[in-house]
DNA sequence: TGGCACCCTGACCTTACGTCA
DNA sequence: AGTGACGTAAGGTCAGGGTGC
């Protein structure tokens, strides 16, 4: 099994969903093994009995398609043997992989029922349609286990009336899919962040021009009345220029400062709307900060847009 | 109601890389 | 240390089937 890759950005965005699930795939820790023996049995548990009334359903009609379809149509099918055949001989590669594979896609794995041999052993690629059954205890296998080691391959195909190249190529799909679908949200998210940025970017240079002119206009203020300019101060923690009273005015800018925006919210403190950009990193100088409540919990920081 | 475009998804391929014996 | 077998990730294609227009 490949390490724990690191799917983060060097931004220190994390791939979420799939980093850490990922990380658990590091497979098989007994710890992780019992786990995952104990998701996998309960909710096959459940749903076992109704998959078999349905899968001896499925098989019957996909022998009936089979049987059913047109010598034409059958040809347009690609043969599943054929190009891993082909792949097999024109690589040269012998190895007993390719032959395990092949055995494995031809079902002599006792798994598959004759029905199923039916189905597309004439070398049509027949598509199957997983059962919502099914479906939900693979789902919910691989919300525990993004990968399976080889006995759960094969302990999550039997239960299901798989071959394990099923299970394999639904699990290969799936992390392929989720890492897509993590990519384009990320991609939204960074995208908006961006435009925040940008927006933030062009507040401070007007705050800055704003501060210039008044400079500029009451040269010799530290020898007059406290004017309005004077009481002017910058936030210690957002570095935001404001009124003395800022923080007083709004309880605290805030209110712990290394506490979670979210956090704060929770407790029905007020986030101040230039901090509520910011995910859970309150002190925006700790680029860290971020870069760890965006590992911990990418899903949940996306959701403030 | 048939045709078509679009999307989802199962199946597969190739290449690269890490691990282990 | 080098090597082969093996498993997975990554990035892609192909094609069946469902769905909406």
């Amino acid at each position: 099994m490949m390490p724990h890759q690191s799917s983060s950005l060097d931004l220190g965005l994390s791939l979420g969903g799939l980093t850490s699930q990922g990380s658990l795939s590091s497979s098989t820790t007994s710890g992780a093994i019992s786990s995952w023996a104990a998701a996998l049995t309960s909710v096959v548990g459940d749903a076992m009995a109704r998959r078999d009334a349905h899968a001896q359903h499925q098989h019957h009609a996909a022998a009936t398609a089979a049987a059913a379809m047109d010598p034409d149509h059958r040809g347009a099918m690609r043969a599943s043997t054929s190009p891993d055949s082909a792949a097999a001989l024109s690589s040269g590669d012998s190895s007993s992989k390719r032959d395990r594979e092949l055995l494995e896609r031809t079902g002599s794995g006792g798994v598959r029922s004759d029905e199923e041999d039916a189905a597309d052993g004439a070398g049509g690629r027949k598509k199957l349609r997983l059962s919502k059954d099914q479906a939900a205890v693979l789902e919910e296998c691989f919300k525990t286990h993004s990968t399976l080691n080889p006995k759960q391959k094969v302990a999550l195909a039997n239960r299901l009336g798989l071959r394990p190249r099923q299970v394999e190529v639904w699990f290969q799909n799936r992390r392929a899919r989720t890492k897509l679908k993590q990519t384009e949200v990320d991609c939204e998210y960074l995208k908006r962040w961006c435009e925040r940025l940008a927006d933030e970017n062009k507040r401070l240079e007007k705050e800055l021009a704003d501060l210039r002119a008044l400079k500029a206009a009451a040269p010799s203020a530290a020898a007059q009345p406290a004017s309005p300019a004077a009481t002017l101060t910058m936030c210690p923690s957002c570095r935001r220029v404001a009124a003395a009273n800022h923080h007083q005015k709004q309880q605290q800018c805030h209110p712990k400062s290394n506490t979670s925006v979210a956090a704060v919210t929770a407790a029905g403190g007020v986030v101040p709307s230039h901090c509520q950009f910011f995910p859970a990193a309150v002190d925006r100088t700790a680029q860290s900060s971020w870069n760890a409540a965006a590992a911990a919990a990418p899903l949940v920081t996306r959701e403030l847009f």
